[in-house]
RNA sequence: GACCCCUUCGUCUAGUGGCCUAGGACAACGGCCUCUCACGCCGUAAACACGGGUUCGAGUCCCGUAGGGGUCGCCA
């Protein structure tokens, strides 16, 4: 409560409207965890009235690749979380960082260091075998420059308080102390001029007005040096929210097997983004006892003060369950052309106008028995099959000698049918059941069999109904 | 190892000292509906990690223990 209160002031007092931004590094696809992150940077910003911004942090030029940018950026706008101007990219401002960091060193702020990476090894092994954190211990931070070894290019590193502490007010972890004996003078520049990572972030979120940086928690510990170089900068230390770690159903990291996949995958396996964004959303936040919460309802009533400090589990069968939900509000013509995209890569359909018109009218029907727009098509197939279908094993199974007897019978039956609808058919196979002295599933199961090839099906009227006289008779006759 | 963080049903969570014989959701199980499978509806089982305090009273506050996670790069 304290934190909250502290930083609520602070946002007040400078009067600044909030500013966050989501800055992935682009070394891979956008995961469960990112999205997550962006997903509360933009609900932030909306709900306060702000602005949302995106930053490649590419400044690690060999590990980042246009392949990389494109796929966060596609899955950001696929959920509907692109910022609001267009992404900065991190490499473009290295002069500005450069320019930044050797102001530093003119100020007194920072100094060269000439460390050869094995004497850093041997430092931190040495630190590491007597039981303490492996830290640099500064050794060039007071040394004559004149003693800088010839042909050596030098690091720059900021100079950090060595006594006191540093303190962070995080808005989700609370009030949070570091002893500087445990920040070390970490480097802003290479050897080779380019800034780190630790760096440009401060220097980008400085320039872009940054008041929120919302982050995973595995940033916490960078939190500290980072408001040590905003302060050697003299500007002001953003409010921080690092929020926890999505883990696996094990509870370990996040495996390739579960949420370790690109929100494309999600994409392809039949998800809807707002399902995906109302679980990301659901996970590690909660409202009350609120489980459906679209992204306009999202925004009126997300905050930082509602996020968890337990890290969480990625659970697919909620996301099932949520998918499912949102399948079913989402309007038939929407997803018709979703499906319809899905259907036509599969073989053994024919997919004219006539199979496209029965799938979309179909469509109603087979939703509620779908998690996914995957089985949204698996279910909606048989409408569009080619003849003769396909059975499944349990529908083989249902066509005994005695059944296809019955299938004989309901066929002549049906010629007599004038109205070829819902209730006319209904009452037509009720009959059969009826005379032949069987339950209505003894002719129903078979039937089903023969209109869609499978044991389980949208209700077997509707079915018949939408596949019309024609095409529900010649399937019927197909197994006689 | 050092530093930092975390710990309510299997999972996501509600809970901010009395409203908690701990609520909801998913999953599980049972039932209803029924032409199948679903959807929907009804119901059952299921948790405050452990140990000490503080308090008239603790899931809620404090300390410790255990377990889990994160970080310790001229990666981000």
């Amino acid at each position: 409560m304290e934190a909250i209160l502290y930083n609520l002031t602070w946002n007040k007092i400078t009067n600044m409207t909030v500013v966050t931004r989501f800055a992935p590094s682009p070394t891979g696809f956008l995961h469960i965890g990112g999205a997550r992150t962006a997903l509360f940077n933009y609900l932030f910003a909306r709900h306060h009235g702000g602005k949302y911004l995106l930053r490649i942090e590419d400044t690690d030029r060999a590990r980042s690749t246009q392949e990389a940018v494109d796929a966060i950026l596609d899955g950001l706008a696929w959920l509907d979380l692109s910022g609001d101007e267009p992404p900065v990219f991190q490499h473009a401002g290295m002069e500005r960082h450069a320019a930044v960091a050797r102001e530093l060193v003119t100020r007194g702020r920072a100094y060269l260091c000439y460390c050869s990476p094995e004497e850093l090894e041997a430092m931190r092994a040495e630190a590491r075998a007597q039981g303490r954190t492996a830290l640099y211990d500064g050794r060039w931070r007071d040394r004559d420059p004149g003693e800088a070894p010839a042909g050596v290019a030098p690091v720059v590193r900021l100079k950090t308080p060595l006594e006191g502490e540093t303190v962070i007010d995080d808005l989700v972890q609370g009030r949070v102390t570091v002893q500087n004996s445990q920040i070390d003078d970490f480097i802003l520049l290479r050897a080779d001029g380019t800034p780190t990572y630790m760096h440009a972030v401060v220097v980008d979120d400085c320039d872009m007005g940054i008041t929120h940086v919302i982050r995973g928690d595995d940033h916490l510990n960078n939190a500290f040096r980072q408001a040590q170089l905003f302060k050697a900068m003299d500007r002001p230390v953003p409010a921080f929210a690092h929020i926890p770690l999505i883990h696996g159903q094990d509870g370990a990291k996040l495996s390739k097997r579960h949420g370790a996949l690109g929100v494309e995958a999600y994409q392809e396996m039949g998800y809807l983004a707002e399902a995906l964004c109302n679980y990301l959303l659901r996970l590690g936040w909660g409202h009350g006892d609120d489980e459906i919460i679209p992204r306009a309802q999202a925004i009126e009533w997300f905050d930082l003060d509602g996020v968890g400090r337990a890290p969480s589990r990625f659970d697919m069968a909620k996301l099932d369950n949520l998918n499912g939900h949102y399948l079913r509000e989402t309007p038939d013509a929407d997803i018709a052309d979703l499906v319809m995209a899905r259907l036509e890569t599969r073989p053994g359909l024919v997919l004219d106008g006539a199979a496209r018109e029965r799938v979309r009218k179909g469509l109603p029907g087979v939703k509620a028995r779908a998690k996914t727009l995957v089985d949204l098509a698996d279910g909606a197939a048989f409408y569009a099959a080619a003849r003769p279908l396909a059975m499944n094993d349990k529908a083989a199974a249902l066509l005994t000698p005695e059944a296809r007897g019955l299938m004989q019978s309901l066929a002549e039956n049906l010629q007599t049918v004038t109205e070829w609808t819902e209730e006319a058919l209904d009452a037509a196979v009720r009959g059969l059941a009826e005379k032949s002295q069987v339950k209505l599933g003894a002719v129903a199961q078979p039937l089903r069999a023969a209109l869609t090839g499978s044991n389980a099906s949208p209700g077997i009227f509707e079915v018949m109904a939408i596949l019309g006289r024609e095409e529900a008779l010649a399937r019927i006759k197909d197994i006689c």
